[in-house]
DNA sequence: ATAATAGTGTCTGTGAGACAGTATTCT
DNA sequence: AGAATACTGTCTCACAGACACTATTAT
């Protein structure tokens, strides 16, 4: 039963354009105390690789948090109080504990800032251009999070140190310090990608929901409007939908129809 | 001029659920020695956050190189000689030097292994579960690099060591050490999808080649026979192909007409 | 003639997208 | 009555996919 599924357009689209900013290297030589037989260096058989050459760069994870607001899809940014970047934006993000998985230490991070568990949650891309940080070599491996608003209930963390943490529209930013700008565009360019052909759209939303407001998420993160019929139409016909019979009353119009997603839908 | 692009189905697909083994942690502590206060430290506000407190995991690049082969999509791979793992298959690796960018530490790696340039790359994804490496934390960002079989000619290292490198079909692979049999079904998987609304295809053949060959690499991806003439039907129609007036005498049969690929396609 | 691969066209179904008017509720 | 949002249907076009026979070359 011979079948045809392709199509053939477009060149690719992650970003490895980068174009690394080329920043003078700390002369600093870290010698690794235990064993340094990595599984890449001894599967490397070169004789010129030695990891004890090599200083280790750290190794950080970034969250970029996500919810609906106002109508709008924002994000989590902290307001940084020191050199490089300082009184700039900035993704919140920090290091991995030795006993966690990368993805562990995206979510004790969220949790650390919105104090919410439970979301959805997705490795991004890995950012490691030499002077991205112009202090020494970072790398970060960036997730991103689709939270709830009704999961905050207004309580991203007061901040022990009184340092600012704010939401921001994704498509009305602050300056954002590092290349933190680049990684929320690429943010977005996944996240529309994945629009079509997952269903991200309903973590931004509660149990119950609006088809209006199903249509908004979807608006707000691919930044332009859709129609209405046909967006209903095309929602309605895969069947992960399913009424809850309940309406909501909100304004002098007619109430809305209230449906619940429907997780059983792999077509 | 609202328009409407949605479509909603099926749950996401990133590998997150990879379940860490949970290896037990070397007690080894290390101090860096110099300038601590990285990036997302500083961003990041909570006083409990110190660089310090910290060892540095090891970070190595690895790179999944595929080329067509006997008709077949192949992957490189090194044979291990020591443990963990002695006696299996490896994705090449190896450390990032201090000055250059991920996907520069991508192509020398491809460089060593191939003695090729300019090929394409692309970022995967980076798998750091702990205890994926029995010895140590090691955090691998993992590339995939499409070659052209011309690109080689023949000249796969020999290995200054003895080294074994050997190509393996990637839908019949041996026995593969660490994690690496689910970075090669994540690579696939990615290349699957890519290959929808993506050129990839092309990277995989000579400047000039036959509607036939195409198929093939298709097929070889996809791991499943096409419909000859859907397919060709639909390349055509895109618009990418260009005829070249020539032909490719081959057997005992009518010569395949030979084209090239019109990189000036974004519809 | 035979073998072997290259090359070609039709039909059906589905889905994307353009497009405008009616229904219901509150004030 | 007026305001405000909810809700609905048709048409066209493009594309996916099932499906079988003819064309050209070498032996």
């Amino acid at each position: 039963m011979a079948t045809d599924a392709t199509s053939l357009t477009q060149p690719n689209n992650a970003p490895h354009d980068e174009g690394s900013p080329e920043q003078p290297q700390p002369a600093r030589t870290h010698i690794p105390s235990g064993q340094v037989d990595t599984s890449e260096q001894a599967a490397q058989t070169r004789a010129s690789y030695d990891a004890s050459r090599y200083e280790r760069p750290s190794v950080t994870v970034d969250v970029v948090i996500l919810t609906m607001r106002r109508r709008r899809l924002e994000v989590l940014l902290v307001k940084r109080r020191h050199w490089p970047f300082e009184g700039m934006w900035a993704i919140p993000g920090g290091f991995i504990n030795p006993d966690e998985s990368l993805e562990d230490s995206a979510r004790r991070e969220l949790e650390e800032e919105t104090g919410v568990r439970d979301v959805y949650l997705e490795q991004l891309y890995t950012f490691g251009d030499p002077g991205r940080d112009p202090r020494t070599r970072v790398i970060t491996v960036v997730y991103y999070a689709l939270i709830r608003q009704e999961q905050l209930h207004g309580m991203v963390r007061a901040g022990d140190d009184a340092a600012e943490t704010r939401w921001f529209p994704v498509y009305s930013l602050p300056e954002m310090a590092f290349d933190h700008q680049k990684i929320l565009t690429y943010t977005m360019q996944r996240m529309s990608g994945k629009l079509e052909y997952t269903t991200i759209g309903f973590q931004l939303l509660p149990p119950e929901f609006t088809l209006g407001e199903l249509q908004e998420v979807y608006e707000a993160i691919l930044n332009r409007p859709l129609d209405k019929r046909n967006f209903r139409k095309k929602v309605l016909l895969t069947g992960i939908l399913e009424p809850t019979n309940h309406t909501r009353k909100e304004g002098q119009h007619r109430p809305a129809a209230l449906y619940r997603f429907n997780p059983r839908a792999e077509n």
